[in-house]
DNA sequence: CAGCTTGTTGGACGAACGTACAACAAAAGG
DNA sequence: CCTTTTGTTGTACGTTCGTCCAACAAGCTG
């Protein structure tokens, strides 16, 4: 008849839950709300276990970034593998979903600050974002590729084709009123044609 | 004989120096570490005058952040004013200027950082990010304007233009050794060369 | 059912935080 | 030189923070 006072989960299901938690968090209150006690209480734990899943919060908070960072890669994923085989549809549709409503938004980009705020101070963190900056880059290269930017130039091209999709992300989330997804939208495809030869006839 | 236990200072001129030394805590220990006594601390002022000064620590940071916007604005505009008449070189100079080091640094990056955090939760913040932002926006207007771009176009290429420099400038102080400097500048120049008409012969 | 492992709890602890305020002293005015 | 003004100090207060750890209990093993 009485309830268990707790369940106990998976390790690795725990630290996720708490990852989640953390981004929630975040998105909620800011970087400066994101306490040990705030994030236990939102993940429905004691405060206890975030010390025991994660070196302190700093830990927690690049972890929760390279969660967003994939959950973010996997939704681009999705766009290109549902825009069907031609490679340009497939470039499109990455730097088009950067722009969805589910992704430029201001609760995702709370995780970004906040892990961007570690970078300056932590050399270990700054490492975690040159890594998965490189992915991201690395990602795009292969679509430019497939778009037939010669290999000379791909270095540059998915530099400044990751930069402007950053920089009208930002926008995008920091100043929702200024632009719309559409205009960011048409913005990146017509710089990209500036980028990609021609489709042939 | 006795040497004064402090010196009395003109509000603004106290006001600058509390200013200046947020910026510097933010630079060195980050967010997370600008707390009103740290402040007080590099400022070499009792805590007390932080909140004599500024509504806590939060507005402290967002006047920071207008501060670095506006010691930022006036090294581009020096840069625009000593690159001669030609409307397209001061163009060039402004988006080169961004990425200088003093500009492109992670100190200063801290700054930004501190504040896109507080943009989150703080609906006046937000407004303050949106002035700012378009006032950043405006100044490319008239460059852009300057060199030939259509009026029905203008918006949309300073929107691009802003973002382009944005996010190299943003990659710029988190990764610092992905690329240089040079490459930034050549990679804005290139995409302004598809915004902007060729100059007459 | 008993015993063991260990995920989980919850509170204690010292440190650091933001805030507020009475006292002080520097500078100005008479 | 005395008075007034007010920029500045320093401290005290209550709160919240991160850390730590002994005790507890859920779930597996035998």
């Amino acid at each position: 008849m009485k309830e268990p006072a707790f369940k106990r989960a998976e390790p690795d299901a725990r630290r996720q839950s708490l990852i989640e938690a953390c981004a929630r968090v975040l998105g909620r209150a800011g970087a400066a709300g994101a306490s040990v006690r705030a994030i236990a209480q939102e993940a429905g734990v004691s405060p206890g276990l975030v010390n025991h899943y994660f070196d302190g919060v700093d830990a927690l908070v690049a972890a929760a970034y390279a969660h967003v960072d994939g959950m973010v890669t996997g939704a681009l994923d999705k766009a290109v593998g549902d825009a069907g085989p031609d490679a340009r549809d497939r470039l499109d549709a990455f730097v088009t979903a950067s722009f969805a409503p589910d992704i430029a938004d201001r609760h995702l980009l709370a995780t970004w600050v906040a892990f961007w705020g570690l970078v300056t101070a932590r050399p270990d963190i700054a490492r975690q974002h040159d890594e998965q900056y490189a992915g991201f880059r690395e990602r795009l290269e292969g679509l430019l590729a497939g778009c037939g930017v010669p290999a000379s130039e791909l270095r540059r091209a998915a530099i400044a084709v990751t930069a402007l999709v950053d920089g009208l992300w930002l926008e995008l989330c920091l100043s929702p009123g200024c632009f719309a997804v559409e205009e960011a939208s048409g913005i990146a495809r017509r710089f990209l044609d500036t980028i990609v030869p021609p489709r042939p006839a």
